[in-house]
DNA sequence: GATGAATGAGTCTTCATTCAT
DNA sequence: CATGAATGAAGACTCATTCAT
């Protein structure tokens, strides 16, 4: 009776996580049970039990192994375009980086894909709905803040209210990362695309010929 | 007490639609069951069963119900751009018409939203699936063929690939939907604010000077 | 609103019956429903219902329409081989005349089958299970008879006692008459063999050479 | 309270196929449900589902644990009288001993009795349906060569064809075992009566007087 | 740490049955 | 006579969850 290390239980709980993303992306949440998650994991339902305490746990957990660093890496990169010569490049640094992370980790993707699904898979008053609610309204505040302070710099074209600006971009960025992740037919090619079908939103809101310092080399 | 006329009956069905839908949009398609759907409508599972094969054909029709009028209004429109002394504008007229009808109408809304989560509720094979997944490509094909005409007729800013610009306005349509649909506290106002939320990709991909009749200055 | 004449209304009756029979023999009676009966006829469950009370009503019904002039004139028979001047010839006719019709008339081969088969699909206590019981010791009993005279007559072969001849005798028709019936491919061409198969038995039992009287044409 | 050794578990699934058996035998197996079982086993249907996958299922399972042995048995003894001195005498033994051990061991009745009725319990593609098939063409085939052997031994007096003659050996001992096994009062003492009952027929087939050694008077 | 056994609540679905029209 | 609508009970099956080992 090899005694399990605990790097060993760490392990397996990350094989778990990982069975549970690749399950989420390939057949939805609602459709994903745990005996699923225990058996694509090679293990059984009671290691699941051992990890996580129940299928919200692993949702979340789950959210924050995926994307918690990239959401906090976003957060950060809005809050800083103060700091830039060019916010206004920085700040479509900070879009389109997140964006393209999204395109190209699955794990990732599928973490905005649990955001927009929580919808549909949880109660009424739902602890992880609270939870994901919480990740988008900080995500909505710093795009928020980042256009007030761009505003403050004069560097934003449309009329709009920025509060109005904030929500069309994230209703964008979902909205383009929702049917790239569909399963089954990917209509969308993310990674190759992504980038210019944001700027067509992003030329909307922030100046087409890059902000007024010295070098205008273009982006 | 079984009702008896076939006016009844088809009020029985409606109610039961009905029924459906108030609970799919409180309480997602996932978590309500036809023992719900049944109570809601104060009648019996049995009932359910009487004017529905199951639960998928539920969604179906109420898919139908709501959103099918929408749905071919829709496609004509943008089929009779063609028509228009100023198919800019009428293309304009017909996603704003359309996000409109969204945001006012609860049922219409649901609709997308079936659209947007079916892999949540459905199995892989799923006829819904594939039903669903029809009603969004004809969406798709009809916007781009609009844009094929516009194009002809000079009337397209963006330098991007047309179906791609097809994708972005999908892309945001559901992302501004989504958004607003959210169950609880509505981020989003579409009804009030829609349009010129719209109008923000829009201005990207039209001419936002209304086009001149015969010989307009293009872009 | 053309009234229904009281032939209308019989035949209807007949019609269901007919479906009913169809459905038995080809699915089983444990696994056909009313509903089905009534599709097959081109009805109405209601209908069923306006013409018998219950399946088991149904199944009664069925027997008596089908087997019950079969029946009662095989006992018929049976009994008046004691009129004949070769009472063994005419009980080998009788026999094989039943099997002949049960071979050849599906309606009457059902009969049987549903006699063995109520073990199956009745409660402990089913009125039908009795009635069909009756039936089934009618037989016994008639067999019975008819061997006693046969031996007074000293034409019996066998040691056995009367009884087991008898038992062996049913045995034997309802395990031809049953893989006959097996719905699927028919193992057994009893309307070519029966005859010959029976006959295997019923050497054991009677005498080969015809019974005694004047002339021996033989069979 | 679950159990908890593989012992423990061992037995409960014993325990679950003998209240399978016992309620199968008294109720008939079309009105054994799953609750029916587990009630009776002491146990909730969610241990059934542990055990087994389905109703068809158990009835497979019980076929294999109450007569498998008794099935292979029987076709090894009969393939084993060609090395036999009277291969008659082990052909007779064979056959009556299939049937002394169905008429004690109402397991094994129950087995014939699945084999029988399984149209009634069973889709017309199912599973449970080819496999008890397949055991039935194994018993057919099986006695059928046996008599092949004997017809060049010079040891069989019908002049039916073999396979009519395996056919009758078939249905009459499913006719004996039949009549046996109606539940409630059996109007048959199989354990008693039986092997006087099977020699009526065998004697139409084998030769009354044993067979002697090398050279026999033939029939 | 992990497993296998068992539970029990809940869901879908089928069906015999009733009844107003 | 017959239909169509509706009921309600029952059955099969799934699954999150618990727990002894």
């Amino acid at each position: 009776m090899p005694k399990k290390t605990k790097q060993d239980s760490e392990n397996t709980r990350q094989v778990l996580l990982d069975a549970a993303a690749a399950l989420f992306i390939h057949q939805g949440i609602a459709k994903t049970t745990l005996s699923d998650i225990a058996a694509q994991a090679g293990l059984t339902r009671g290691a699941v039990y051992w990890h996580f305490s129940n299928k919200e746990d692993i949702i979340r957990l789950l959210w924050e192994r995926n994307a918690g660093e990239l959401h906090h890496t976003f957060l950060e990169q809005l809050s800083e375009i103060r700091s830039s010569n060019h916010p206004d490049l920085a700040f479509r640094d900070a879009i389109t980086g997140l964006m393209r992370r999204v395109a190209n980790q699955p794990a990732a993707g599928l973490a905005i894909r649990i955001m927009m699904h929580c919808v549909e898979f949880t109660g009424e008053q739902a602890d992880l709905r609270r939870f994901l609610r919480s990740r988008r309204n900080e995500l909505q505040g710093a795009i928020h803040r980042a256009l007030m302070y761009l505003e403050q710099q004069h560097l934003l074209r449309a009329q709009l209210s920025l509060k109005l600006q904030a929500q069309c971009l994230m209703s964008y960025l979902f909205g383009l990362v929702h049917q790239h992740l569909e399963p089954g037919h990917h209509p969308l090619h993310l990674a190759r695309d992504g980038e210019a079908m944001l700027e067509l939103l992003l030329d909307s809101i922030l100046p087409v010929e890059p902000s007024q310092h010295p070098d205008s080399t273009g982006r």
